[in-house]
Parts: C-alpha cells; sequence; structure tokens
DNA sequence: CTGAAAGCGCTTACAG
DNA sequence: CTGAAAGCGCTTACAG
C-alpha cells in the first residue's frame, strides 16, 4: 500500500512507518531480492518450495512493489492508454469500464486520452501526450483506429497498439470488432418482414468505416427483398444527435411515403424520434424509426428504441487482452482479429406497417 | 518522448536511439544534473541567465523527464485518481473531461477508477486500488464525496483527496458545490410562475445530500408561494431512469391533478416523460415535466427537457486545482471550498398551466 | 546560487 | 535454480 494502514501490519512485520519493500521480503524469506523479484514476476526457475516461502513473506509484509522502481529499472510503466475523440459518452464509459475489467487484473492501470476530432491538428497533441505519458501501449476506438496518419505515427515509434473497429482488412496490429454489415443487413430485412417498402436510411459519419458497412448491409437487404434502391430514401448524417434531425428532415421531405426509418446509430434515431414529434407523426404508429447501438439513450427514449446492440464492453476487454498480451511478447494464443456477435434489441419504435 | 521520434532531432543532440535524460541536458548546458532538476521543477535559486541555458538545452534535447525515475526518487507518482460510483455517464465523461482539462497542465495523469455502489463491500476493493495505484491525490464524486466511511480511509491513510460534493459543512478537505437548494427553489418557482399549483416533486437517492437540498428547495419555493406541501405530491425515486418511471406512476395515482412534475434529475424526468407517453398525457400540454443536471439527455428528449444546468466540467477542473495546490502545500490563495453557479435551461417540456 | 554524492526500489545481465 | 553487482534517471540532503 502506498501508505501503510493504521495500526501496521502483523507483528512480526517490518517497521509500521514505511511501506515494505523487496528487501523486507528477501530478509524474513531469507533469500535474496532477485529471487523475489523473480516470484513476483511469474518468472519461471524458482522451485516450489522457494516460491512457496517468498509469497508468505509477500503477504506477512503487505508487499506491492514499487510501480516506479519497476518502471525505472525495467523501462515499462504498466500505464495503459485509452485514445478516443471525444464522442458518445455512452459509448465511451462502456469502453473504460471493458479495458478496467481486464487491465486491473493484469496489474495495468488505464490513462484516459480524449481529444477533439482526428484531423491533422491533434496529432502534434497526441505527440505531446506519448511524450509525457510514459505509456506501455494503447488502445484505440474508431475514429482513431481507423485513422492511417495516427497509426503510422504510432507504427513509427513502436508504441504498440490494439483496436476496436470495423472488419477491415489491414494488418496493422490486432483488433477486434463486430459485423456492422450483416447486423444491419439483420435489421433491415427485420423492416421488410413487418410489412415496410419505402424504408429510410441515414449514413453515419462518412469518415467511419462502420458508416460504410451499415450502408452497405441496408442496400443489400433491400435488393435482396428485390425493393429498389432509391436515393431519395437515403440521407447522409454523421452520428450526432442533430445531424439525426437533420437527415430526417431531408428524407421526410423527398420521400413522404417512407414508412421506417433505420438511423446508422441511436444518437440519430433519437434526432428522427424529435422530428416525427414535431411533424406529428406517431412512433411507431406513423413511422417505425430504429437505431444502432444500444446506447443508455435507446432504452429512455419513448417510445424505447429498437436497435442493435454492440457488446461495447467486450469489445474493449478484448482489445486489451490482445495488446497486454502483445506486451508480454506472447504468443498469440487468441486470434489476432476477433469478431463479436451483434444482437437485435427490439423495444417499440417499430411496428407493422399498416 | 518516451521513443525517440524516428530520425531523431537537431544534428547536435544527442544519440538518436534513446531518449535524452537529465545528463544529456546537463552536458549540452555545461552544468550539474542538479541544476537542470531545478530549472525543471521550477525551483528558486537560479539565476535567469542559467535558467535560460537550460531550457534552451531541454529544448534542443526534446527532454522529456522520466516519471518512474522522478517518482522513485521524489517518493511521488504525479498521478491521481478519480473514484466513483459507475452511473449516469454523460456525467462522469464531464467531470473526467474537467479533471483532464486541468491535470494534463500541471504534469498530473488521471487514472480512473469506477466502482459498484458506495456499501462496505467496495471498501477493501478500493483499498486495494490505492495500494497499487500509488496516487498522488484523490477527486472524489458524490457519492463517494458525502460517504464517511471513505473520507475515514483516505483520512487515516493521508491520502489527499478534493471534492466535488453538495453543500455541506464538515471540514475535511476542499470541496467544490453548487447550491441544490437554491436552483430546486428557482425551478419550483419558475412552475409557480406559470401557474402551476399541484406539483410533484420526485426525490433523489436518499444516500446523496443534493436529493435532500433539492427536496428542501422544492418545500420552500411552495410554502414562499403558500402552496400546500402534499405528501401526495412527493415520490420517492433513486435518481435512476427506472425510479422515474415508479415514482410517477405513483404521483399520477395519487395525485390526479397534479399539472406539473419536478424531477430532481434528468433520468428520472426521462421515466416520467414515458410514462405519461404510456398514460396519453401530452408533454407539455398536459403536464409540465422538469428536471435537473441537464445531462445529454437532456436536449435528445422529446420534448426537449427544462432542466438546471449543473457547470459539471468546471465543478471537475476546480476540484483539481484545490487537490494539485494543496499537493503542492501551496498556501490556498483559492477558497478551499467553492460555490459554482447553477442556471435554468428552457427548453419545451413545461408550459403555462391550464 | 551551484554542485558532488548517495540513494529511491526495483530489473538486467551475469556468474556460479 | 539462486544470487551479488551494477544501474535505470531522477531527487534529497548536504556542502560550499
Amino acid at each position: 500500500m502506498s501508505r501503510k494502514k493504521a495500526g501496521g501490519g502483523p507483528a512480526d512485520a517490518p517497521q509500521d512507518e514505511m511501506n515494505s519493500t523487496i528487501k523486507d521480503v528477501a530478509r524474513l524469506a531469507g533469500v535474496s531480492i532477485k529471487t523475489v523479484s523473480r516470484v513476483v514476476n511469474n518468472e519461471p526457475n524458482v522451485t516450489e518450495a522457494m516460491r512457496k516461502k517468498v509469497q508468505e513473506a509477500i503477504r506477512r509484509c503487505d508487499y506491492v512493489p514499487n510501480r516506479s522502481a519497476r518502471g525505472l529499472a525495467g523501462r515499462k510503466s504498466f500505464l495503459i492508454g485509452l485514445f478516443y475523440e471525444r464522442q458518445n459518452s455512452s459509448y465511451i464509459t462502456r469502453i473504460q469500464a471493458g479495458v478496467l475489467a481486464y487491465c486491473r487484473n493484469q496489474g495495468y492501470e488505464l490513462l484516459i486520452h480524449p481529444f477533439g476530432s482526428g484531423n491533422e491538428s491533434v496529432l502534434p497533441e497526441i505527440e505531446k501526450v506519448v511524450q509525457r505519458s510514459n505509456l506501455d501501449g494503447v488502445i484505440l476506438t474508431p475514429f482513431f483506429s481507423e485513422w492511417t496518419q495516427l497509426l503510422d505515427f504510432l507504427d513509427g515509434i513502436k508504441l504498440p497498439y490494439a483496436r476496436v473497429t470495423a472488419v477491415l482488412d489491414d494488418h496493422r496490429s490486432p483488433f477486434v470488432s463486430c459485423d456492422d454489415f450483416d447486423a444491419a443487413f439483420r435489421m433491415t430485412k427485420y423492416l421488410i418482414d413487418l410489412g415496410h417498402k419505402r424504408i429510410g436510411f441515414i449514413k453515419g459519419h462518412p469518415r467511419h468505416i462502420s458508416a460504410a458497412h451499415r450502408h452497405a448491409g441496408y442496400v443489400a437487404a433491400l435488393k435482396a427483398a428485390n425493393l429498389a434502391v432509391s436515393p431519395d430514401l437515403i440521407a447522409q448524417g454523421d452520428y450526432s444527435f442533430t445531424s439525426g434531425e437533420a437527415a430526417s428532415r431531408v428524407l421526410f421531405d423527398k420521400a413522404p411515403d417512407v414508412t421506417a426509418i433505420f438511423a446508422s446509430n441511436d444518437d440519430m434515431a433519437a434526432g428522427v424520434l424529435r422530428v416525427a414529434h414535431q411533424r406529428k407523426l406517431a412512433v411507431p404508429d406513423d413511422i417505425s424509426v430504429v437505431g444502432f447501438d444500444d446506447a443508455d439513450i435507446a432504452r429512455k427514449l419513448c417510445p424505447g428504441l429498437t436497435t442493435i446492440r454492440q457488446p461495447v464492453r467486450d469489445l474493449a476487454a478484448r482489445a486489451s487482452a490482445l495488446l497486454i498480451s502483445s506486451l508480454r511478447g506472447e504468443a498469440q494464443d487468441q486470434q489476432p482479429q476477433q469478431l463479436l456477435p451483434l444482437e437485435i434489441i427490439i423495444r417499440e419504435s417499430a411496428s407493422r406497417a399498416k
């Protein structure tokens, strides 16, 4: 403990005032500090008896290795960074939870680093942070995980990273994804099966690969059902609430006969709900609305939003596992690329077409 | 930089491969490492000429002090922790942004530590984290900032902390607050001025001090306007969306003549909106609904929620300032307790009583 | 105002 | 399988 518990440890443990160090443990166990170090770091070549003895001494001393000393001697910081664009807080909170859930047990701490949008001007900012933070590795989420310039920079300084991203075909580093295309296909089919024929679609931010995949899934599902893919039914958004409002106005104006709208994420779907309300269109009676992500807001909207659940927390935990195992130089027993399932969550915002 | 830029620094700077150290800077500037250290740490007793010379050398070497070495030698980690209950992500994201905005410039890094709810069982968990993380200080938000047992623990191990909390009268550590009572009073008065006489109120989590203050503000405003304070108009919530749904059902059943509902936070107000919708009550035409916090959801709901804006980011930044200045042992030039203003944000969810 | 020495608590690189 | 020595890059405590 960084400060000793008032009252100190067991009677025969070292001094009360200071934390115990590797020397205290070594003395108590009657071994060298190197042996203690071996046990702490789970190195091989220690007899079981020795290991037991040292572990007991560690316990009795209430010993916790000093992070700074380990960092200085071993040139590691045991710190991993999470770089992301400032955006939807529901998403990022879940990402954080996933990373922490994995890292904590592994002895790594998380440093969060929100940045403004990913453009040239933030690169120097990121460089500065990397400079000062002394990170062992980094977790990246979209758009950063798909931002070539940033990846080039990280590769250049040889800072290991793992990514949460849409499915892509580069081989720069491990990543974990969901199949956006397939989920969008299934959601569109769900609407078609409800009898909808004129289904609007609001695209996500063009920079995000997920936006293209979701759009492609929508198009493919329409084609598979022999429905026309009309440009009037497709509007551009950027994953923000206000872009959802704007895009849905465009849709309602250009295609007044639309009976369902599939927004590429929940924030934009919330915008659709708002505009529908303004135009006295009842959801789902007059118009069905569905989203993507299952963000916190999805269940708090009214009506509750039918959407696609992204396993965000799990995505982040697995990316962390990939990162840490590569930091340890472990053979990748896990696939360097993983695909997690996406699930349609049915609430009240979509119903059978009239 | 933790890894040198490919290509290295200026031609006469030290080796390309490694980062430069304090020795490199000292050599280049022709001074001792102690003098470099003085400049880096902004210590007094360095002539201006010397300081200039060293700063130039630092620049040319692209020197960044090694965090681990500083930590080991100086028994500091330059790490500050943020402890909070896992909860509303909009709130916590803003808190993080505020802390980071201040700490980054001060050379501190942020370690986030979400925990389950604040009860006995998480205390050991917190102890363990404190043990491993090697924090210089901690920022606390409600409920943690008001949790006596936790504060006792931190005081016991002498870990400095600063708090974001409701106004309170303890003198344990610096904190920054908003006047919940006053804001709730003003919001209630706003409803009264709109002609409402039967105003329902949904209380927050009983453990949070803010819940009591907001409730008291509501009661005081009714009394000031000579309106009856009826128990039928007051329901217990716990700041969660579902508790808002449940409480509003109670309210609608016990006081069918209610024309406005003041929920103690936005999530609960969202729950009210949902139930109103289910009961075919139009908002604000049949019933006005207002919240508290101005969380992200407030503007995404429909109708947009009239609420009270908490300057969450600023609150966190100021708490960080308090913490860091106390870590530096600086005389408190700032008040150890600060009060930030709360602002009513008028959107569409409340209107004149019929 | 400036600097030489010692040491923070570990890991690395070797030796046995 | 175990250990003695050196050193990571700083700050502290002291001397001048």
